[in-house]
DNA sequence: CATCTGACGACCG
DNA sequence: GCGGTCGCCAGAT
């Protein structure tokens, strides 16, 4: 599986903000969901210049395990966001990705939900 | 080929 | 809020 849309969007994450496994994989549209986007990060390629840390779980936390945990804080707070107690502020952080190439729906797009 | 293992998240108690 | 279960599914063993 090529993970490279997902680390083409995290790259495009701007500096002091962050995004959630959820949105990412549901910006993506992965199959499997954000689990597949956590697979993603986990085979992400050091020195290639992706801000991996950027990308955090539901609510804002912090999930993967020491010692990146650790890395992942500090290089947060040097981009001036603040982590406390394992997580960011989500509503002061968040990013909002552009909406994936979603073709034509002109107008059909209609309510799934019941 | 059979199992196990998660950078997840929704749900439940 | 925390821990356990379940669905998900690519890789590793």
């Amino acid at each position: 599986m090529s993970w490279d849309p997902v680390y083409k969007l995290v790259q495009r994450i701007p500096r002091g903000r962050v995004l959630t496994y959820g949105e990412l994989a549901k910006a993506l549209r992965l199959p499997g969901g954000a689990r597949s986007a956590g697979r993603a990060m986990a085979a992400t390629p050091s020195g290639k210049g992706i801000p991996w840390h950027r990308v955090l779980g539901e609510r804002g936390k912090i999930l993967i395990r020491e010692p990146y945990a650790s890395l992942q804080r500090k290089l947060l707070e040097s981009e001036g966001v603040t982590v406390v107690e394992s997580r960011v502020d989500l509503k002061r952080h968040l990013w909002k990705p552009a909406i994936k190439s979603k073709p034509k729906q002109t107008a059909s797009r209609k309510r799934i939900r019941k």
